[in-house]
DNA sequence: TATTGTTATTAGGTATACCTAACTATACCA
DNA sequence: TGGTATAGTTAGGTATACCTAATAACAATA
């Protein structure tokens, strides 16, 4: 009962890292559905993740990553964004299709690799959908760009970063051509929870609050 | 009880695979001892396998892959060693660090990625220690080389292949220069199952038997 | 403050894949 | 042909990590 971190316990780290990400509540149901699990399950890992200070949890209140757990959740998050980079970069893998595959990588990389893989990459600063890669100190750079969702209309920016990785998502994106580099500028915000009217390529779509929620925007001078 | 091929299961399939290229008898005891289990744990391994339809086992005699088990055998040798060509090739990791690292790439790798791999890395024939790379149908190319102990006195030829990967043994080797690409003689051979003594770089060499059944080498006209 | 829907936990199972200790089967030699 | 060393299996445990069903705890509201 040590410091066993195991692809499961990895599992629960870069969920919980992930989801501190987006500043939401993580209960245990949260936890459960974010990676398709049973709550059973998850209050028995969690009790785990407990016993060997990774977390800690206030029922109805929150998992929180300890320092340690923050660390090695870092660590793993900065392997899964290497790889989906090589995956990428090297061997020309779909936009859609890199985070599943990374997501069984990143449980195979040791410390070596990870050093031969970042700079046969070239010390890259984000993985292939713009999310930062952690250093291997555990630090995160800071992110200026903020979401469509919160902008207002008429302005304008560079789309940085999909904070949603899911295969489905980045389909309907890439058909958009919203990603990462993309110039766009918001028409109208629509009240009442309505759609946003982004203008990008010359053409303009209506996006759902959902969708917004998950494009990054640095914003440029208007 | 599908078609479930765990890791654990890849690692008994592999061991099969690489016991049989050296035509060992594989009983439950050299299994165990290859894999460095128990032979209560390979007993009962090899049963979920049988029922598997992946080998057959005759005890006292051997366990033996079946068609479909020597198929997905050759599939993980080959994402095993394109995997150690990868680190090769790509990230510079050590020769003697390839295969423990291989170990673990080659079970999340999925066919796309296989593919894609292969392709990037220019379709190669063999790992970095020179052993046959299977083709995706699990064809395996056949060898001319043989081994440096069956080899007279006054023969020479080239290694092309090591046939045991563990570091130490690498590692020695390599201290010696004994690699695939170095041209090799044979001085002598000492009798009662004496050392071999070989001629490479301009120096001489006594190597144990041991040693010389895990280096391959293709003979030139003398 | 009592009710109610949500969230969380417990109890009891399953499956994988290891282990040790005790026992059995076999091969092979004398 | 019997004895013995080697090989193999069985029985009973452990640990991880899931599950369902039943139950408990809590938050928020009526
Ligand atoms: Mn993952
Ligand atoms: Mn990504
Ligand atoms: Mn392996
Ligand atoms: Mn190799």
């Amino acid at each position: 009962m040590e410091t066993k971190i195991t692809a499961g316990v990895e599992e629960y780290l870069e969920a919980l890292f992930h989801l501190e990400e987006e500043n939401r509540a993580v209960q245990t149901k949260a936890l459960a559905e974010h990676l398709k699990l049973k709550p059973a399950s998850v209050t028995e890992m969690v009790k785990r993740l407990t016993a060997q200070k990774l977390v800690t949890h206030t029922p109805y209140k929150g998992v929180y990553l300890t320092e340690r757990g923050r660390t090695a959740a870092a660590a793993l998050v900065r392997r899964h964004r290497l790889s989906e980079r090589f995956l990428a970069d090297m061997l020309d893998v779909p936009w859609d299709e890199l985070h599943d595959e990374a997501c069984k990588f990143e449980h195979v990389i040791s410390d070596k690799v990870e050093r031969k893989l970042s700079e046969a990459l070239g010390n890259p600063a984000t993985c292939p959908h713009g999310n930062p890669i952690p250093e291997a100190d555990g630090t995160v750079a800071a992110d200026t760009a903020e979401p469509l969702v919160g902008m207002s209309a008429r302005s304008k920016g560079r789309i940085t970063r999909i904070t949603n990785e899911e295969p489905e998502f980045l389909q309907y994106l890439a058909n958009l051509g919203l990603m990462p580099d993309v110039m766009v500028e918001i028409e109208e915000v629509a009240p009442f929870g309505g759609p946003i009217i982004v203008k990008a390529r010359g053409a303009k779509y209506a996006l759902g609050r959902q969708v917004a929620q998950h494009i990054f925007v640095k914003p440029s001078a208007s």
